[in-house]
This record gives structure tokens, C-alpha cells and sequence, in this order.
DNA sequence: GTCTATAGTTGGATAGAC
DNA sequence: GTCTATCCAACTATAGAC
């Protein structure tokens, strides 16, 4: 599982990639109370001081995980979120949107749990807590790109403000992927996500040809 | 902080009780990972010994801890959930409970916070999955009750099962009250939650005052 | 500048005293 | 039957070798 090169010697930011990548297959498959540095160094191939010597403190080493986690995170969620620009209608569109996001979240049931140990983690620790609110900030960000676009493709206005919009259905999508991962039932957490997508396509009016109001806001 | 008698002999039941409170103390003030057998021991006024004398190990402990959590839970939530019978209509009466339970949830941030801890920890511990699924099958449960009770005080008929809005529902509140564990505004959860319930008045059909179909189920 | 060997701390568990 | 004193393992962190 090491490398060519048992002892090779590596630039410190390249040693700190690895270390990260190494600390997050160890959270992701054991969990955040699994990950101690030992076991880092030892997923990683390198000594124990070597973690040490690149990060100060265990900390800072699970900031960076922490950190790492969220980026891969709206990485995974944007491509999960894709929007047919060819669907019919709404509905139809917001249907496949989110079909397309728990298709990877199914797929990722560890990076799941994961991603909500990092949360309550980072909550417990006060300097780790701007790194919950970046993960949050992120999924808001994305998710109202995406509601912003399906209304403009079908030439539709939200009746309520996008972000409010938004903010309900990362809360839903939250809470059933919680859900499913304590029943395992994936076939509910998708009839759920299917019956969530077609509210929100109710929250919607249909297209004006009049211009007069082209200053009102279309996303935040 | 220690009792009259620092030294007082107790029953094996009633040791393991205060053992089990002090490790909620514990968790509720410093999380899951700070809850150490020593500190519970130490928050109890006993020595270490004295905990693994009541307990066999750790995980032994931590399953009773981990018990009495879903017990508490329950029990707090059945009495924020209450339904206001004198309610004009049904939405009315929807948003009085939901806002009841809102109250309960933010009085206590920091159980709320242990709750999703144990739900993850138990997720990784195969022996505490059972614990978990006990959790979501008590709320579901007392969601379920409070929705078919809304709707025949009120004398509507629910348009799809109970259960799955129940679940619905959990699953929001669920998501609604991590986000705002997160980013700690009530005000936007409050109304989050607000139309959630104005949501759930729609999937109702009004009463029939045929009695032809009288086998329909009105809960399960 | 990078890594090894080692020190120091904390936590879970137990043998045996009372 | 209840608790104290002690042990051992695992962890974080650092001094110093290369």
C-alpha cells in the first residue's frame, strides 16, 4: 500500500495533501472518533511525527480535513445537481435535479455520516465553527443557483424568495438523508425527495411576456 | 456538588441511574467525545472503579446513556407536540403544535446537538444501530398520533398516509433544527417551520358527511 | 528541511482491599 | 457487595538525529 519509495522525501504542502486524503479515508470509513493521528500516519505510510511536523496539533490537522471535507462536498453536490434544460416542465426538471442529487448521496452513505459527524463536531469546537457555516453556505449557494436557473429555463418567477426556497430544501434533503442512513430505506428518501420536487414546482408562477419588473431580483 | 453522605452505599440500580445522569451531564455540556468514563465518575462524586463496577465496559455505558437519551427525547417531544382542540381550523391548529415543538428544540440547543451525536455514533457502532432506529420509530410514532388526531378533531381526512407525512415532517424538522444549530437564527427556523405546517393544512380533503366509507383507515 | 526515537499524558480496565 | 489503588495501552506532542 506504500509507495515506490518507502522513505521518499516530499515537499511539505504534497506531504500535507496526502496526510489530508489519508486522515479523510480513515474518517470516512471508521468516523471522526476512529481518526487519530497514529492512525492517520499509519493510512498515510509515514511515521507518527511525521503528521506532527506538518500540522501543529491534531486540530489543525482535522481543520484541514474538516476544510476538505466541505470542498469535496459542493464539488460532489454540484455534480449531483444537474439541471435538464430540456425537460418539458418544471417539475419535471426539479424531479431529475434532485433524482440526480440523491443518486450521489446513495451512492455515498459513509461520506453521508461523515459529512454530519464533521457538523457536530465542528459545532462542539469553537474554533472549527466557521468551517460548518462555509459547509452550509456552500450547499444555500448551490442550491439556489440551481432553483434561479429550472425558473428561468421554463420561464417561470418563484413566488417567495429563492434563498428561503433553498434553505427548505437543503433542510429536507438533510433530514431524509439522516433518516435513510438509520432505516436504510432508499426507496422512501426518494418518493420523499420526488414529492419535495413537486411542491416546490407549485411555488411557482408562470411566465409574464410583460417586461416592466426587470428589476426585481432573480437570485441573491 | 457531592451529596451529605460522600461516601453513601447505594443500590446497583440506583448507582447505575446517577452514573447514567451524570454521563448526560457530561455529554450535554461537552459532547460524546468528551465523555470519558473518568469524567463521568468524576461528575458523579465516585471513583473510576465504581463505573465499570455497574457497567461491564464503555459501550455498555454508553448504551444505557445512548437509552436514555431516546427515552428523554420522547418524552420532551410528546410534550411539545400538543394540539390545540379549540384551534379555529386545521392550519391554525398545525402551526400552534409545530410552534409548541419549536419551543421545546430551542430551549435546548445543546440536547438537540448530543441527539444528532448519538444518532451518528450509534450509526457507526453496529450494537447501537438498534438504538437509533428506536429514536426515529418514537417520533415517528408521536408525529404520527398528533397529525391523525389535527385532522379528525378538525374532521379532514389526511390525502396520503399519515406515515409518510410524519416522516415528511420529521425529516424537516430534523434538517430545519440543524441548520439552525449551525447558523443559530431561530427567527428564519420559526418560520421555516411555520409554512411547513401551512403546507401540510393543504394535504388535507375536507369532511364528508357520507358515512359510506367508513372503513377508510383514519391512522395505523 | 524532513523525519525518527522517545517522552509525557490521558483513558479504559482490573486485582484485590474493605 | 462496594470501592480503592494500580496497571497497561493508546494517544498527542517534542527533542533532536540525519
Amino acid at each position: 500500500m506504500f509507495d515506490v519509495a518507502v522513505t521518499a522525501r516530499m515537499s511539505l504542502a504534497d506531504r500535507r495533501a496526502q496526510l489530508i486524503d489519508a486522515a479523510l479515508a480513515v474518517a470516512t470509513a471508521d468516523g471522526i472518533a476512529a481518526t487519530t493521528v497514529r492512525r492517520v500516519a499509519e493510512q498515510a505510510g509515514v511515521a507518527l511525527g511525521v503528521v506532527h511536523y506538518c500540522f501543529a496539533d491534531k486540530d489543525e490537522l482535522f481543520a484541514a480535513l474538516a476544510t476538505k471535507i466541505v470542498d469535496d462536498l459542493s464539488v460532489a453536490g454540484t455534480e449531483g445537481l444537474i439541471l435538464d434544460e430540456s425537460a418539458p416542465d418544471l417539475a419535471t426538471a426539479l424531479r431529475s435535479a434532485i433524482a440526480g442529487l440523491w443518486a450521489s448521496i446513495e451512492a455515498t452513505p459513509n461520506e453521508q455520516l461523515l459529512t454530519y459527524e464533521i457538523t457536530t463536531y465542528a459545532l462542539r469546537d469553537r474554533s472549527l465553527r466557521s468551517v460548518a457555516i462555509r459547509q452550509y453556505e456552500a450547499s444555500q449557494a448551490a442550491a439556489e443557483a440551481l432553483l434561479s436557473l429550472a425558473a428561468s429555463a421554463c420561464g417561470a418567477t418563484w413566488l417567495c424568495p429563492v434563498a428561503d426556497l433553498a434553505a427548505e430544501a437543503l433542510a429536507f434533503v438533510d433530514g431524509v438523508t439522516l433518516r435513510w442512513l438509520v432505516d436504510g430505506d432508499a426507496h422512501r428518501a426518494q418518493v420523499r425527495l420526488d414529492g419535495f420536487a413537486g411542491y416546490l414546482a407549485t411555488q411557482v408562477k408562470p411566465r409574464r411576456r410583460s417586461a416592466k419588473k426587470k428589476t426585481e431580483r432573480t437570485s441573491r
